[in-house]
RNA sequence: GCCGGCGUGGUGAAAUUGGUAGACACGAUAGACUCAAAAUCUAUUGAGCGCAAGCUUGUAUCGGUUCAAGUCCGAUCGCCGGUACCA
């Protein structure tokens, strides 16, 4: 890293400032009814976990994003609510303490410690008086509060279900937390284990979650991935009668106009019953496959499982539609976890059913019109009905209508709705999460916690490791899980489950609120000057699975009465995500970047073998080693020019490779305004015609742009006039005033700095932000083109607002036109007001 | 496979409604200053041809619409992200 020769003092002048607004609490805000409600304004970034490795990169760039924005707002006269907070129970703290012994708070803590002092040292203007940590009892015993008001709308059960289990962790985890079938934290494969679990009944929520999706002001790409993830299908359950018994099976189709070419079912294995299905001969065969399946995890039920298996139950079912005897089968390529875990084979139109009968011999039957053979591939497009009785010749739709009328008539299937969006597993086996408040009492059944004992604290425990039997490590201490029945007061036990990580992140916007309130999660007064969320900044991992969670709960407070609105972020932006060189090999391979050399320029070698490597980009990691550390860039450039640089790298939603030489640049542009503070004279005249041109220009642009979040081209805006600035010796007041004020959001310290230096006594952060007259910013001479047949052969600077038959004629003057269209036809004219005259000659 | 996003100089990138492609910055080259270097300043910098004026070409590839396409339409290729047999 090349270190820049410091001109101008950076590091006196961040401490300087940042101590300044400090003790002046410049950014501390407060619920000022005086401003009316279109003023105010919450901007908020998604709190970070405190991970040991400190801020990344990735950090600053949304939160300088939302700062900059913030400083905007304040001084154009919104009154701004800008926290931070720690979302701060988690893993990785607890998998320290089980191999080291250290408390998990302690870790967490010292952690928050450093990570509050990074944030800091880049100069944002976040409340810190609101500043809150998930881990904190003050904090999660509201969180425990309003899991409390969801039990009590019967939105929190409890079930056994196969879960994702880590024999690693000895920890069950939630499909969410599974990455390529292995563990997303500890990467070891991940095996099925049933265990008792807390679940809430997201899915209630599920057309309330999708409907409003339409009223948010969010990425399309977000509301898609959320709207796939709900997944609403809209088809039919059928009922069919198993031959010889009582028992029925019910499946959900979303074509049940094929019902006609249903010859076989499937159930899962995980199907109740499975059980009764299997008969006589088939019994070893089917509990033979029904131990394989349960060993296998989900990485071999799916992406390995390119091959279909089953086993024949023995059992037949009844196709509704013409009395045939369809024989049943058990198969793992049919989920527990979708529709009712059985499904009707339709091997003509469906590739999985057509790969599996082509496998077991099952009979294919077309009944939709096929431009293939179907007993040589499967014909998954539309196509008119055949072979079905009553639906022949009907296209889709109408056959789906027909089909539903004639099923309900016979009360053997109705119209339904289904979605993939499963319940969410909300129990860890965990210690280092919020207490589930929760009573098991042997003649009660399961009892709330009065919610004036709340918070129930996580008791201290001498041993962090998992019991391995899948309960938590609080399983195991004996004085905490015996207790008393708050209804009855007889011997009862504690819930030793505790909360997923994402329970404190589904409400800590409104806990920023009012953050010290004892006896409200939050007041309604507050919720209502502030809320919702009007821009909510943060990565795109969280597209999913935060954002929906949270909405959820927001929605659940909302039917309740307890916020006022029913969608909590009204403007979501991502950030895209900062990557870093890497180094690869012809074989694709990555090379750790201490292991290359820049030979010449973008000519990279491996040190080694010598061997020639082709640039490109990647995400960073450590094995890589081209993580860049912010305390690092912040001791050599300051904080200001890492702001500066970020947001300059490109637009704030893509993802960009992170390059220290540009960061040279930008430190340059800052000495450069430094010096010319310094250096040329400021005087009291009025500004040049052509200065106060490009002066008033560069308010437009920076005002239009910052307000966008177009960051980076409204730094390129600042540069330009700066370059202006470099070319005469004394420049006026009005303009060195004026560039700082622009300044100021992007680039606080040295902003506030040279404020300071021009003579004010009061901070740049109570400046009103500067205007631009529309007038001054119209070039009023311009360049126009002249082309011929759309190439561009002559340009002459003429005045704005030149008439078309003027800008015509004066084209047709030119010499250069002359010659281009000597001789040949004029078929048209085109004329584009100060812009272009465009002749078409033939 | 499916869904979403994206392909512009040596590099990061600009380009309101289709109207001068490459603003701004990095890097590079040359020069000034210096004993020298750094820093700074000035100039040049998409490619090809040309002494020059200028010409040709150029926004992943191929095709289309249009007076005019980075921008609109169709196909293909490549990269990134998400997802996983969802009946």
């Amino acid at each position: 890293m090349i270190a820049p020769m410091s001109k101008y003092p950076f590091s006196e002048i961040e401490t300087k400032w940042q101590k300044y607004w400090e003790e002046n609490q410049s950014f501390a805000v407060t619920e000022d009814e005086s401003v009316p409600a279109e003023k105010r304004m919450y901007v908020l970034d998604m709190f970070p976990y405190p991970s040991g490795a400190g801020l990344h990169v990735g950090h600053p760039e949304g939160y300088t994003a939302t700062d900059i924005y913030c400083r905007y707002l304040r001084m154009n006269g919104y009154n701004v609510l800008h926290p931070m907070g720690f979302d701060s129970f988690g893993l990785p703290a607890e998998n320290y303490a089980i191999k080291t012994g250290t408390h998990p708070k302690v870790t967490t803590e010292n952690n928050i410690e450093n990570f509050r002092k990074q944030i800091k040292r880049l100069g944002f203007s976040y409340d810190w008086n609101r500043e809150v940590s998930t881990h904190s009892s003050e904090y999660y015993r509201w969180t425990q509060w309003i899991f409390l008001q969801l039990y009590k709308q019967g939105l929190a059960y409890e079930s056994r279900t196969p879960i994702n289990w880590c024999d690693n962790c000895k920890t069950g985890l939630a499909n969410e937390e599974v990455k390529d079938g292995k563990c997303e934290r500890c990467g070891t494969a991940v095996v099925r284990k049933s265990i008792r679990q807390w679940v809430l009944k997201i899915t209630e929520y599920a057309d309330k979650l999708l409907a409003d999706l339409d009223s948010v002001n969010w990425p399309e790409s977000v509301k898609l991935m959320q709207q796939n993830w709900i997944g609403r299908s809209e088809g039919a359950s059928v009922v069919f009668q198993i031959d010889g018994m009582d028992d029925q099976l019910e499946v959900y189709t979303t074509r049940p106009d094929t019902l006609f070419g249903a010859t076989y079912m499937v159930v899962a294995p995980e199907h109740p019953l499975v059980g009764k299905l299997t008969r006589g001969e088939q019994k070893s065969a089917v509990e033979a496959y029904l131990e394989a399946t349960a060993k296998k995890s989900d990485l071999e039920r799916t992406d390995l499982a390119k091959d279909k298996t089953g086993v024949f139950s023995g059992s037949y079912a009844i196709n509704p539609v013409n009395g045939k005897k369809i024989p049943i089968w058990v198969a793992d390529y049919v989920l527990i976890s979708y529709g009712t875990g059985a499904i009707m084979a339709v091997p003509a139109h469906d590739t999985r059913d057509w790969e599996f009968a082509k496998k077991f011999n099952l009979p294919i039957v077309e009944v939709l019109k096929s431009a293939v053979d179907v007993q040589e591939e499967a014909w998954t497009k539309d196509g008119i009905h055949v072979n079905s009785d009553f639906i022949n010749g009907l296209n889709k739709e109408d056959a789906i209508e027909k089909m539903i009328t004639w099923l309900e008539e016979r009360k053997v299937g109705t119209k339904s709705v289904n979605y993939k969006l499963r319940d969410w597993i909300f129990s860890r086996q965990r210690y280092w999460g919020e207490p589930i408040p929760l009573v098991h009492c042997p003649t009660c059944g399961t009892v709330p916690i009065p919610e004036d004992q709340l918070p129930l604290l996580l008791p201290e425990v001498s041993s962090y490791e998992p019991s391995g039997t899948g309960e938590s490590p609080l399983a195991k201490i004996d004085s905490w899980v015996h207790t008393t029945c708050p209804v009855c007061g007889g011997a009862a036990k504690r819930e030793t489950n505790t909360m997923p990580q994402w329970a404190g992140s589904c409400w800590y916007y409104l806990r920023y609120l009012d953050p010290n309130n004892e006896t409200e999660f939050v007041s309604k007064e507050k919720e209502q000057y502030w809320m919702p969320v009007d821009l909510y900044v943060g990565g795109a991992e969280h597209a999913v699975l935060h954002l929906l969670y949270a909405r959820f709960w927001h929605k659940v407070l909302f039917d309740l009465g307890l916020v006022s609105t029913n969608e909590p972020f009204k403007r979501l932006v991502n950030q895209g995500m900062i990557t870093s060189y890497a180094y690869q090999r012809p074989d694709k391979s990555l090379v750790p970047t201490d292991m290359v050399e820049e030979v010449e320029t973008d000519v990279f070698v491996e040190k080694e073998t010598g061997q020639k490597l082709e640039r490109v980009i990647a995400k960073m990691s450590k094995s890589l080693k081209n993580v860049i550390n912010p305390d690092e860039i912040i001791q050599e450039f300051g904080a200001d020019s890492m702001r500066l640089y970020e947001m300059f790298m490109g637009p704030l939603e893509v993802s960009k490779p992170w390059a220290t030489a540009g960061l040279n640049g930008i430190y340059r542009f800052l000495d450069r305004v430094w010096r010319l503070y310094e250096e040329r004279t400021i005087t009291d005249d009025e500004p040049s015609k052509d200065l106060n041109k490009t002066l008033h220009k560069t308010i437009k642009k920076v005002t239009h742009d910052t307000s966008t979040l177009n960051f980076n081209t409204a730094i390129s805006q600042m540069m330009v006039l700066v370059n202006e600035l470099y070319k005469v010796q004394e420049f006026p007041s009005v303009i060195a005033e004026t560039l700082v004020k622009l300044l100021g959001p992007y680039v606080p310290h040295i902003a506030e700095e040279l404020w300071e230096k021009l003579g004010h006594k009061d901070s740049l952060t109570k400046v009103s932000w500067p205007t631009f007259d529309e007038k001054l910013t119209i070039d009023d001479e311009i360049e126009m083109v002249f082309q011929v047949n759309g190439k561009v052969r002559d340009k002459q600077t003429v005045s704005k607002d030149m008439d078309k038959a003027s800008a015509l004629a004066m084209a047709k003057e030119s010499e250069k036109i002359q010659q281009w269209i000597e001789g040949k036809t004029i078929v048209k004219e085109i004329v584009v007001p100060d812009k272009l005259v465009n002749i078409v000659v033939r």
